[in-house]
DNA sequence: GTCTATAATCAGATAGAC
DNA sequence: GTCTATCTGATTATAGAC
């Protein structure tokens, strides 16, 4: 990995973030320094602040575009229909993502704690965006009559709760195959809220 | 909260315990100091070390206790019955349990990565027996053909990550009373597994 | 039992050579 | 763009006074 001096702009960059983005997943934010990162690229410590002011700008960074590419592939994924239709897209599309970006989404979740005042309040908004897609599609289906919950925020809560459940246990050829896993979750999700 | 030299080794203890256990849930265990730790107990970095000898055999003895003290108390609140009335008994016992020491709980599914590897052995072997409780459980309503699953393990996993979500977003005086959210997941947990 | 003082190390971040 | 060298301050943990 050690590597001698030249310009590797291009490849620095993407991966200083790879690096931190893994041995923050492993380790988190507070227990990995500057040095492990940077050893893991294969250059000093110094180079570093050549692609971030510090390092909590990298954590935030980090979070902010994972969250923000989450949402969009959601956009993407998402479908007309039914609430129910609309809640299985979903499903599938939470538990392929999750399973795919493992790292990111592990992430995002555990180190909100680590971010200044300002930049939690970022991240959380972002959060919170997600969150209400699956509200959205839990109160239509509840106005429609085709879901039957006790209460919409925390059937929102559980069910996300229960889907993310999924990137502390999978793992790349496990027992299930990912379509496999997909339809668990799609079974357990349809039975939770069905009228 | 500063005081002079004397003895106070009775209260003591349980004080870093305490405030240990306040600051590792609100900024994770590598964030925190020992004189973060002594301050909030209201004595110096140094006295720390009569009740620990580091830092993390601090996070590993409050780790094992808060687990075992969980595995206990289900061993006592745990009933004789159907499948369907141990999962209602299980459900209503770990949401009020995660209710009522929320703390003890977040620590213990954050701070895994920050046990030495011998140390998390341990940990996840007592987190094991926990799960298993629930697996027996989902088991014997499998057999029986009172439950209805797609996969057991997958379903324990997911059913005990439905139930974790309300720690984080309880707050004491919310919206909703403790017996009203239990029986919101009790109605949840109850349509996920239903034949 | 606690304090003060300190050892030894490591952290984040910067300056200037190449 | 990266390195070496370094600054400054914090960290865990210990030794010895009280």
């Amino acid at each position: 990995m050690a590597r001698k001096t030249g310009s590797h702009a291009e490849i620095t960059g993407p991966a200083i973030r790879a690096a931190a983005l893994r041995l923050f997943a492993r380790s988190g934010y507070a227990a990995v320094s500057m040095r492990e990162i940077a050893a893991e690229v294969g250059v000093r410590a110094g180079a570093l602040y050549l692609y971030t002011p510090d390092k909590q700008t990298l954590l935030y960074d980090m979070m902010r575009d994972n969250m923000q590419r989450a949402l969009e592939a959601w956009q993407l994924a998402k479908i007309d229909g039914t609430p129910m239709q609309q809640l299985e897209a979903f499903v599938r599309f939470h538990v392929n993502y999750h399973v795919d970006r493992s790292d990111e989404i592990f992430v995002a979740y555990m180190e909100l704690r680590n971010l200044t005042p300002e930049n939690f309040e970022q991240i959380e908004a972002l959060r919170r965006d997600y969150e209400g897609e699956v509200e959205c599609i839990l109160t239509d289906g509840y106005m429609s009559g085709d879901f039957k919950l006790a209460d919409i925020r925390v059937s929102t809560m559980a069910l996300i709760a229960m889907l993310n459940g999924v990137m502390t246990w999978y793992r790349e050829g496990g027992r299930l195959s990912r379509v496999r896993i997909q339809q668990i979750y799609w079974d357990m999700a349809k039975q939770m809220v069905q009228a």
